[in-house]
Parts: structure tokens; C-alpha cells; sequence
DNA sequence: CCGTTTTCTATTGTCGACAATTGCGATTGG
DNA sequence: CCAATCGCAATTGTCGACAATAGAAAACGG
């Protein structure tokens, strides 16, 4: 009676709908979320045992999906003390926009380079597309066709890496984004805004493109403050209803 | 009789010196550093318990340390077939050393606004110190003084965001950079070009400092293949008798 | 002789157990 | 009443065991 072992877990599977992601993957995939939201407090400590039980495996996965996550920046790691969810401060925000600016400056000059006509018109139908719908979506999937609006580009940068970093950029500042998109909700200039780098990079204008993507995604340090304040405000609200 | 459980560790902890390190970041370490010199050949299929037994720790640690070097983009991995060394092209070279040379532009833009006379001043010493010894060094030593220079500048910038970024980059790129530092060894370029980026970073000169950073940084594409070319040969040759 | 299916083996995925560590709370001495 | 110390409870670190999977090898049929 000591070896029926996996006979709990097996029960999980079974009724999580037979066996539908693998657990690995999956639990990554949830974690990665609940650290993307802010789900876990600032700072907090984050107790392994507690996270496997709400997720109905053992710790083993839970702790690889974690190291995987210190280092994509979304989790904090300290010997023998255990993981704790990243900070939430303007610094980091401003740092990560700072970098992000770069980097995506260069992801429009080389898409402008590189993409075909039909990939920039592609983009350019794609987002005209989106923003006539745009009433029809929640906050939360617009801010997915923002950040989709971005790796598009980035994409046909042809540098994997580059858009490999702005993807690690993106999940980083997931949040502040969302909270952004609805401050904006009404006046919707990034709409417009992404119609016009779309529009330059159709006509291969770099220097334009680049431009426009710089101040599009240029925030005043007391824009990140105002949208940090209202983050935690969010974090240490709302997070207790969810 | 059953219960003798990790009785191998300990003797194993013991006879490597008490206890100098924890296991888990010294795993961790080992293992980057392998990859880091592709020690592993590139694609290969790493073992995970012939790893484990090599390191003398069970699988756990290897697979925690293996998962977060796989976000840090020099393990790769696919699910239920297991962890495999990065490739080794000229595709990756020239994609990372091109976000590379933004990051780096704007590292010393930035370092030049904020950091103070006596950082930069302390910078110029520093290196013309290290000029002065440079034939003293291994070639080894030298390439880890090329990195330091450029992680300086990184942290001088103020964005603890970008020197961490390119950190990344330079672990990935730590094996061409060792080659290309053998293969000047003696038209040392090199360090003049670092002297002459450090004075014009002294001189507040931003755009002079930029511009010495891009060419100092900007590799051809026939380089990079050369370098790749020499770069396999030494994986599949000298690898060998380790 | 070649292509398909089946069996077998090597390897990964996940688990529960237990040791080591940390941090908190109680206890004691000043 | 506060500071330092001690011990205890909670939590992390690592391990070996076993199931599930994939890939290789063998058996089979054409």
C-alpha cells in the first residue's frame, strides 16, 4: 500500500479532460500567465507547495517553469529563500521602454528592407481591418492586436533574435500595456498610429517609420508613473475578487 | 536497508571539499559554461542522466539549470525528446551581433548622459592599465577583458534592463568572440578602439562615441562565416581530446 | 529485397520522500 | 521592556522510483 504512487495524479488527468496539454507545457503556460497579470503580489513570495496544489501536480514541474521564468524576467529567484514575483516599479518600466524603443526602431528599418510588398500590404490590410472592429473588442484583446501589430513587424524584420526580444519585452510589460490601452480607450490615437508606420513602411520610407515608431512608443516618465500608480492600485484591488 | 536515500550525495558533497558551493548553482554554472564553449556539439542530444552522473547529482538540478538556459537561448528543447545544444550558424552570429550594435549604441549614449567624470575617467584608466598587460594575457583572459569593457559601459548607462540584455547576448556570443580575439591577436585593433570609444565617451562626444562603438562592433558577414568556418572546426576537432 | 508493423529499449516526465535550511515565535537574561 | 538565543514549524533542495513516451531494432508480409 505504499506504491500507489502516481494513482492521484493519473485521477487529475483523467479529469482534466483526458489529457488534453501536457503537463509540463501547461503548467508553464499558467504560471507564466498569473506572473504576466500580476497575479502573484509584487515582491511576494511565491510557496511551491501551495502553487502545485492549486495546479494539481507535483512540484517538480512547478520548479522548472519557475527557473524558466527567472529568466524571461518575469520571476525572482534567491537560494534557499525560494521564488518571488518580480517588482513593480517605474524604473523597470521606463528601463524596459527605453530598450524596447531601440529595438523596435531597428525591427521597422529592416522590415523595410527586407519584407515584400505583399507582407507590408498584408500589414496594412490587417490592421485597417482591426480598427474597424476595434469597438467590437475588450481592452484585453486589443491589447493582443497591439502587441501582434509589433511582432508583425518584427517578424518580417528577418532577425529571429531581434523579434525574439521584443517578444520577451512584450510579456514583461504585458501589463502596463493593457492598463494603457483602456486609459486610451476613447481617444484612440494608436489606432491611427500604427496605420501610419504601416503606411511608411509601405512606402519604404525608413527614416519616417522609424520616427513614428519612436514617438508612438515614447512615454513621459510621468505617463509611466501614472500608469504604475494605477497598476497597483489594480494589483491590490482587483486581484482579491478574481 | 531501503533507506540509505541520499547517503551517495553526501559522500559525494564531501569529497568535493566540504561544501564550497550549492549544488544547484554550481550545476547551473558548470552547465553554462559548457554550452558556452559548445562543449556540447551544436544539435547534439544532451543526456540528462549521463550529464547528472557526470556533475555526480541526480536530474533534478540538471533539468532546473537546463530549462533556464534554454530561456537564455543556448539550450534548446522539445518536449518528451528532451534538451539539445544550440546550433552553431552564421545566421545567429550576424542576427545577434546586429541587435548587438543598438544596444550597445545606445549604451554608451546613455553613459555618456548620466554617468560621472570620475566613472569615465576610472573607465579610460582602467583600460589602458589593461593595454599595458595585454601581452601578458591569455587569450582566454583577453576576450574576458573585451566583455568587461563593453559590460561597463552597460552598467555606466544606468538601464540595468539593457546591460542584462546584452549580457545575454554576450554569453551567447562568448565562443565567436573568443575566436575572433585568437585571430587578431596581433593586429591588436582592438584596444585602440576601445581607448578611442572611452576618450570620446570622457569628451561627451555622443555621436563620435556611437559611431566608434558601431564600426568597432560591426562585423561583415564574410567575417562571421570565416569565424563560424574556424569556429566548427575547433567544436569537431579539438573537443575531442578534452 | 523493401516497406510496414510490432516489440523492445533507452530516455524523459512526474511523483512522493526526506534532509537541509530559513525564519518566526517563544523563552530567557539583562 | 528589550535584546539575544534557542528551538520549532514551514519551506526549499535533492534524491531515487516508476510511468509514459519516442526511437531503434526486430519481425513480418508482400
Amino acid at each position: 500500500m505504499l506504491r500507489s504512487t502516481r494513482q492521484g495524479s493519473q485521477d487529475n488527468r483523467a479529469a482534466l479532460a483526458s489529457k488534453p496539454i501536457k503537463t509540463g507545457p501547461r503548467v508553464y503556460a499558467e504560471i507564466r500567465r498569473m506572473a504576466m497579470d500580476y497575479r502573484f503580489k509584487p515582491n511576494e513570495r511565491i510557496n511551491e507547495v501551495e502553487l502545485a496544489a492549486r495546479l494539481n501536480v507535483s512540484r517538480s514541474p512547478i520548479r522548472e517553469a519557475l527557473q524558466r521564468l527567472v529568466t524571461e524576467g518575469l520571476i525572482t529567484f534567491q537560494t534557499n529563500r525560494g521564488f518571488f514575483c518580480r517588482g513593480f516599479d517605474v524604473e523597470e518600466v521606463v528601463n524596459l521602454s527605453d530598450v524596447r524603443i531601440v529595438l523596435e526602431e531597428r525591427s521597422v528599418r529592416l522590415a523595410i528592407q527586407r519584407a515584400t510588398d505583399e507582407d507590408l500590404a498584408a500589414l496594412v490590410d490587417w490592421w485597417a481591418k482591426t480598427m474597424a472592429r476595434a469597438d467590437a473588442f475588450s481592452s484585453a484583446e486589443l491589447t493582443a492586436r497591439d502587441e501582434e501589430f509589433h511582432i508583425r513587424i518584427a517578424r518580417l524584420s528577418g532577425n529571429s533574435e531581434l523579434a525574439r526580444m521584443l517578444e520577451g519585452i512584450n510579456t514583461r510589460i504585458h501589463f502596463v500595456r493593457k492598463i494603457e490601452v483602456e486609459k486610451h480607450r476613447r481617444l484612440s490615437t494608436t489606432y491611427t498610429e500604427h496605420a501610419d508606420i504601416a503606411r511608411a513602411m509601405v512606402a519604404r520610407d525608413a527614416d519616417r517609420a522609424a520616427r513614428l515608431m519612436h514617438d508612438h512608443i515614447s512615454i513621459s516618465v510621468a505617463d509611466a508613473m501614472s500608469t504604475v500608480r494605477e497598476g497597483l492600485a489594480r494589483i491590490y484591488v482587483d486581484a482579491d475578487q478574481i
